[in-house]
DNA sequence: CGTGAAGTTGAGTATGCTCAACGGTGGTGG
DNA sequence: CCACCACCGTTGAGCATACTCAACTTCACG
C-alpha cells in the first residue's frame, strides 16, 4: 500500500549516454549492444530499421522507487523495459491498492490508446528503460508493419497473462496465489536465460501481496507454508530456491 | 460453476443465409446492414474492403448455453460478436470457474497468438456472430494496416478493461464489484444505443458470481444490498432500473 | 396448476484480514 | 566502529467478510 511519491526521472538523449559510458558502440547503436533485443519489441527490426527507432528513442536510469509517470498523467511515452523492475499499480480512494502487473526485461508498456494513463509505473529495483514519444512511435509502426505485428502478438500475450490473472485473483486460494506468483517470477527469469530453480525476488512483500490481491502478512504465512512443505528454500535475502517446480505447478493450478 | 457443454454451432457459408431471410441485401452483403458495424473492428474498413472481409467470414446463429470452442482446441477461428451476450471461462481441476469477460456486441475474441485457445467461449443468451479464420485475417491485417490499426488500439482497450477488473477482484468487496458489473452492463448497453440508467442482464447469477469471484448467494446479498438502499430496482426478470448512478460509480469506486 | 431450476434468505464456518508484538537487517550518525 | 533506529518480515490472537450448507420462495415452462 506504498503511496505514490514523485522522483525524479533520469533521462537521457538519443544518442547521448551519461559521462560513465564505457563502449562508445553502445553509444552509436544502443540497441544493437541491448541485451534484451531479442526479448522486446525491437528484435522484429533490422539494423537500419533500429536506426529509425533510436532516433525517437531516449534511454533512461530510474533508480528504485521513481515513477516513470502516475495515474491520470497525459499518456505520451510509451516505455520498453531494459534491466530492471517495474510494477504498474493502481489505487482505490481510501488506498487499497492493486499491482496490475511487473514488467521485467524486454516487456513493454504504453499501448493504450487513452489519452491519459490508467495506471502508475514505478520502478521496484533500479532499471534502465527505453522510451518512446508514442505520436512519432505509432508513425514508425505504420512504416514498419511487421513492427506493429510484433506489437499486436505482444498486446495477445499479455491479455493472455492479464486474463491468467484474473484466475488467480478471482478464485485462488492464498498459497496457490503464491505459487502461481513464484513460478511467473521463474518464467521471466528463465527468458533472461536463468535458472528456472533459483529465483530473484526484488519486489517486497508489500508489493507482492498488492500484486496476489491479499496482505503482506497472508503473504508471509503462506511463504512459510510452503517452505515447510519443502517446496522453497531461502537463500540469501532476495534469492529464493525453488526446489519443487512440479509440485509448485499443481499447487498454482489448484490440485 | 456450470460445466462445459458441447452443442453444436451452427454456421452459414459466406453470402449463404438461412432460408427465413427477409431482405437480399443482407445476404449479399451483410456486413452492409450490420447494425454493430460502428463498434467492430470492421468499422476501419471501406465498403470495398468490407467484400474481402465478408470473403473470409462465417455468419453463426449460436443458441442459448452452445459453446463457440473451448480451453485448449486448436485456435482457427476468430470471432465478432454482432447480437447476444458471449462468456469466456476457464475452469480450474476441481471445477472452480472463473469468467474472463463478456462479449457483447461488437466485441471481438481470438488476438491471442498462441496455437490452442486459453479459455473456453459460451452464448449467454442466443447470440450471432461472425466468424473469421485466423490464418486469412492475418493475411487481410498485412493488406489493410488500418484494420490492424483498429485491432491493435482494441488489444489496448481490452487491456485496460482487463486491468480495471483485476483492481475489482483483488481489492474491491462484494457490493463494490456488483456495482462494478452493473455499471460495466450499462455501458455497454449505451454503447449499442440503450438508456444507461436500464439493464438488461442476460445473464445467471452464477455467471455474475463466476464473473465476479463471488459465490451466487454473495451476489444475491448485495443485490439485495443496493435494492434495499434504493440503488436500484427491479423491473420485469432481466430487467434491472439503475435508479442512481452516481451512487454506483461512488460504490464502485469504493467511496 | 405442478414441477424443476434459479434466486433469495438464514445459520454457522473458514479463510484471510486487522491489530499487535517481536526479530532481523541495513543505514545513519555519534 | 559501534549503537541506535527505522523498516521489513514473521508470527500470534481475535475478528470480519464471504463461503458452505440448507431451507424456502419465485419463476419459467410444461
Amino acid at each position: 500500500m506504498t503511496n505514490a511519491r514523485s522522483n525524479i526521472l533520469q533521462l537521457e538523449e538519443p544518442g547521448v549516454l551519461s559521462e560513465a559510458v564505457a563502449q562508445p558502440t553502445v553509444m552509436d547503436s544502443p540497441c544493437r549492444a541491448c541485451p534484451v533485443r531479442h526479448l522486446s519489441i525491437c528484435a522484429a527490426l533490422s539494423a537500419n530499421e533500429l536506426k529509425d527507432l533510436e532516433s525517437i528513442m531516449s534511454t533512461a536510469e530510474v533508480p528504485s522507487k521513481a515513477s516513470l509517470f502516475h495515474e491520470g498523467d497525459p499518456a505520451e511515452y510509451a516505455y520498453s523495459v531494459t534491466t530492471g523492475v517495474v510494477k504498474l499499480y493502481t489505487l482505490l480512494p481510501d488506498g487499497r491498492c492493486q499491482i496490475l502487473g511487473f514488467l521485467f526485461p524486454g516487456d513493454f508498456v504504453g499501448l493504450s490508446a487513452r489519452s491519459t494513463y490508467g495506471f502508475t509505473a514505478e520502478a521496484v529495483s533500479g532499471a534502465t528503460l527505453c522510451r518512446f514519444q508514442r505520436s512519432k512511435f505509432s508513425a514508425l509502426l505504420h512504416r514498419y508493419p511487421h513492427l506493429e505485428d510484433r506489437l499486436l502478438a505482444r498486446a495477445g500475450d499479455e491479455l493472455d497473462a492479464a486474463r491468467e490473472q484474473m484466475l488467480m485473483l478471482g478464485r485462488k486460494t492464498a498459497k496457490e496465489r503464491l505459487a502461481s506468483f513464484l513460478l511467473l517470477v521463474s518464467e521471466k527469469g528463465e527468458r533472461s536465460g536463468q535458472s528456472p530453480q533459483r529465483v530473484r525476488l526484488l519486489m517486497s512483500r508489500s508489493d507482492i501481496a498488492d500484486f496476489l490481491g491479499l496482505t503482506t502478512e497472508t503473504v508471509s504465512r503462506s511463504f512459510t507454508q510452503l517452505r515447510k512443505s519443502g517446496h522453497i528454500a531461502k537463500q540469501e535475502s532476495e534469492r529464493l530456491d525453488l526446489l519443487d517446480l512440479p509440485g509448485l505447478r499443481a499447487i498454482a493450478q489448484g490440485f
